[in-house]
DNA sequence: GATGAATGAGATTTCATTCAT
DNA sequence: AATGAATGAAATCTCATTCAT
């Protein structure tokens, strides 16, 4: 017992020690893949690069994560939660909230960090019909449609939103605006102005109240 | 003189023969680079694939195309020829011409062929900061964006379009809002109501009419 | 008969002028042959380069020599039959010919032509043990050793040569000496100065005729 | 404290061993690679065939090395150190000196290892214009020549050697023998005897002496 | 005789992965 | 946990050669 003791003091800081290690080799791989991937793209950047600019080895990214395309994977996934984290919390005025989502969207485009392009690329490579990604977006991207889906809703029960609009048909228009301006963004930085088509954006959204669209006959 | 003249008789359509046994053998190729695109992407695509389902050699495309990059650039190229050409003529109603550009662009998707899937594919592989493919397509989206911001001074000039809209902020948001709903339909078919999401479309470039936006105020 | 003789008549000349052609055609492309080879080596110059840079197509070398093996065998003897051909008269004067042959050899090199570097180009390439060109090379050095042989016997059988000399040895290093100084010559030109190597090369020569070695005690 | 010094006691041999294992191979595949190009060639050996050879993977060479050109220039590198190391100390006779050196260089050749032929192979695969061995030969040829021309002007500060002697010349012309020598030997050595072509060297050496150089007019 | 499209073998190189340390 | 030497499969590209015209 006294030995067993011993032991559990000796060892517990030890292996919380190494625990910690682990995790932060972990978080400078990801961070590094994120910065490589913004640059090159997934195919176009090795494991070796990946440790090596972590500031650790060659062979530490297939050893920690005992695969290439899990450490893809993974950083797809902890991506998305980062992006997720910003949905407003609506209260009443969902359209003041949906605004302001198109504002914080938008602006932490502007901004872009790396992350947020490394973001992007991994969504673009999950575009192939057989691309291992795919799956993996196709939960994010319905997570973040429902969130906006919902808003809407809201705002129909409160009145603020008509009762004209699709809330999912809507909320598939919005979320493809927003992508559809980052990735315009992203490709040809110099030539978007992001807050410009960020008050087109806030225009759009402001329709949803319903003041036009008296008369939309659609033939067909 | 005879024989200088029955030469060129002769050669004339033997060139031509090779030429068109070259073109045919490009055009091959490069459906079937896009149908593999589609289906696997860019970097996780072979030539030696390309070639063979081509119904030719392995080594074909290299030897016609220089190499796989030029290969990809040439395909880049030609699937937004194919995109450039639905843009309607738009007369009088610009509105109406934007209607219908926003269901040609999402029934196209629709029915999404490979070769969509492919340009997709293609722009999603532009994304990272130091792809090869990026500025071909920043080409591209400037092409597109100035014909739809075209299509709006128009309306705006014939008054059907309101003189709050900044035409080209809501050119790159209904671009973007093409853009991103195909790409969510593309990496979530079975979850995207592509009909759906082209009424909310429509309703918001019905918005652009303006009767609503009376007051954006906008705080902060 | 008469059909006959119009045939003659008729083909003859169009024949002469085929081989024309086809002399023409390949006397062309040994020289093309020879630049490149001079330039890049012979394993780094492929058979397209060559019939391009002769003003042929692609095709050609392989098409009229077979292969590129034989048109590498065919340029190494054509710069064979060049390099002999420098070998002069001997009269009565062995040691003066001797003399003149060092002098045109290595002012040769001096104005080096690009014929004569590809001519070194694949005597360097006859190095390697199992090289295809070696057999070639045996025979011409073959030829050029016994060249200056005879010379050698001839001086002894005149007396200016003295008779402590063999003739056999000093064939081999006097070839190899004009060897060795062109081949540093061709790889550091900047750093030889062909003059006045010339000029201990006939100082070599002269001392043929043996007033100095009196008593060549060889030690070991 | 204990742990780091644990580590530190652990971890210092495991790099030996990696460091040996690494230099280890590298021999082995340097080794490999002049076995292979003294029988074919630097070019007709592919790097493959030298990780085989020298026991361990097709791909370890480019792994090692970086490249096919930075091994060969690694290879010849070490070659010409092999080489350089045989010129002999020179002590008040210089002749004396030069006939050793052309024994121990002559009488190498005759017993010619692979590494000897592999020296010459790549040697003669510096002879094109833009070949990237070139201006490796270039140094090593430059200090071969230097380190001749000391011998002499020792020499002819000692009287041994005349001074009529051009010590620049006659430095270029005898390392230019004994590389033509050996050369010749490498391409016909069944029609080499270089023990005589040995003795006409050592006849030439010792005419440096000058005894005999009486009249060289030189016509023309 | 000459062209050039197409082939296909083969070379270098890349790189994820394995594994001994 | 981390390193880095080594593997080996696979990819791109090269190029002599074939062949239809």
């Amino acid at each position: 017992m006294y030995v067993s003791i011993m032991r559990s003091d000796y060892r517990t800081p030890e292996r919380r020690r190494q625990q910690d290690r682990r995790a932060q080799a972990e978080t400078a791989m990801l961070d590094a893949a994120a910065r490589l991937f913004a640059r090159r793209g997934v195919d176009q950047t090795t494991t070796a690069e990946i440790g090596e600019s972590a500031g650790y080895s060659r062979g530490l990214p297939t050893q920690h994560f005992g695969s290439k395309a899990d450490l893809v994977e993974r950083l797809a996934r902890r991506s998305q939660s980062d992006f997720v984290a910003q949905l407003p919390d609506f209260d009443d005025d969902a359209v003041a909230a949906l605004i302001a989502l198109c504002r914080s969207y938008l602006t932490g485009i502007d901004h872009s960090s790396e992350s947020t392009r490394a973001f992007y690329v991994m969504w673009g490579a999950a575009l192939p019909l057989e691309a291992p990604l795919r799956p993996v977006f196709v939960g994010h991207d319905a997570q973040f449609r429902m969130g906006v889906e919902a808003l809407i809703r809201s705002g129909q029960r409160h009145g603020t939103v008509s009762a004209d609009v699709d809330p999912q048909g809507a909320a598939t228009a919005l979320v493809g605006m927003l992508r559809g301006i980052s990735a315009q963004y992203l490709i040809s930085s110099d030539e978007i102005d992001i807050a410009v088509a960020e008050n087109a954006c806030i225009y759009f959204v402001q329709a949803l109240t319903g003041a036009s669209t008296s008369k939309h006959e659609e033939p067909q």
